[in-house]
DNA sequence: TCAATACTGAACCGATTGGTCCACAATTGG
DNA sequence: CCAATTGTGGACCAATCGGTTCAGTATTGA
């Protein structure tokens, strides 16, 4: 059907290396030459292929969520084990990923929602990130909701300020990430972190 | 002694202003413009008065832990009130500051601390943030110890994983102060994370 | 084979970046 | 009063910013 030359690059590739900048450099920190010597293709490939630096982000933001930000909850609804373990290995899971010694510290959303206040970040940007951990804490207040109905969660607090708690929490363990943690400290704050489910 | 025309503008009313933009919007998402701007000086009066822009930085850095930073933990040594009280006393005066309508939202140090992993900070800044964040937890890890052996606290958790727990959450409740989190959600949390201590 | 298509690399753009310099104004202490 | 000192504002700097344009080239389907 559509005629003319290939790309010579891997889209999605390219797009994981813009993602993995941004992730250690945050918005305003990453130059178009940080992305295209990481991206190993020029600017106008760049261009013609996700837009420019502002869209570039966004579809860097949307693969993180996907690929890095999204999976964790899997542990959540591993019905064999008990609600205390399934929350400690949902963050347990996330604390492996922010201390990867494969990919940058700490959690791109996490950095990325710091950037909201000021106005660097581009258009639609700050939208998504703040859309995306309001669907965290829906997620999470609905799975509490469930399990308290189950029995499995005692009713004092309500499902709203438990999701509330997690994402607190993710976001901390992200920064300490950042910050130098390593898994085991993580891990440490995570057993203390969770008593109250127990 | 020092003859020679006065400054026009108060040193410290200008420093105040910058770190006030750099709160808002990073090290990197700050230009010279938008400081000399909100400091309503010019350029050369900003070089001749505090170096260049990551001097600045530097030193804003100092006044925001000397006069938002370290205040905090004052609650933690009212020994009229319980553990616990202090705890959550001392949480509460960061929430309430990190969500103040006078302030930008969130933690100048916290959004540093993001900010240490790529390379955009100027000289010293990445250092200067490390030390302060270890200062906060060796203090934290002191204060646990002694409340342990003033039998306040049960010692089944070590001081120093109490330490960074509290630094986790100080992180996590500055990033959901950035988020849009107001005083009562953050109240809410803070209740929350703390049943362990009771 | 060949016209149509789309990627590539480099030149180029205006604007802004952080930073310097200097003539001049203002204030000081002697 | 006056020389010494210091701050001020604006001109100026090279470098980089994000972004565009385009001729040339490679690849495609027909």
């Amino acid at each position: 059907m559509t005629a003319g030359r290939n790309r010579s690059f891997d889209k999605d590739d390219a797009l994981e290396q813009a993602m993995l900048v941004f992730w250690t450099n945050g918005y305003p920190g990453t130059s178009l030459s940080d992305l295209t010597n990481a991206m190993e293709i020029n600017k106008s490939s760049l261009y013609s292929a996700f837009g420019n630096k502002g869209k570039l982000f966004n579809q860097a933001i949307d693969l993180y969520s996907n690929k890095y930000g999204l999976v964790h909850t899997d542990e959540l609804s591993k019905m064999e084990k008990t609600l205390p373990e399934r929350i400690r290995n949902f963050l347990l899971s996330i604390a492996r990923m922010i201390t990867s010694s494969n990919l940058p510290k700490g959690c791109l959303l996490c950095n990325s929602t710091s950037e909201i206040a000021g106005n660097c970040l581009p258009d639609n940007a700050a939208k998504n990130i703040s859309a995306m951990n309001q669907h965290t804490v829906i997620s999470l207040t609905d799975f509490f909701q469930k399990e308290q109905q189950k029995g499995n969660l005692n009713d004092k607090f309500s499902p709203n300020t438990l999701a509330n708690y997690l994402l607190t929490l993710q976001f901390g363990l992200a920064v300490s990430a950042r910050n130098g943690s390593d898994m085991e400290e993580l891990e440490e704050v995570i057993n203390f972190s969770i008593v109250q489910f127990e």
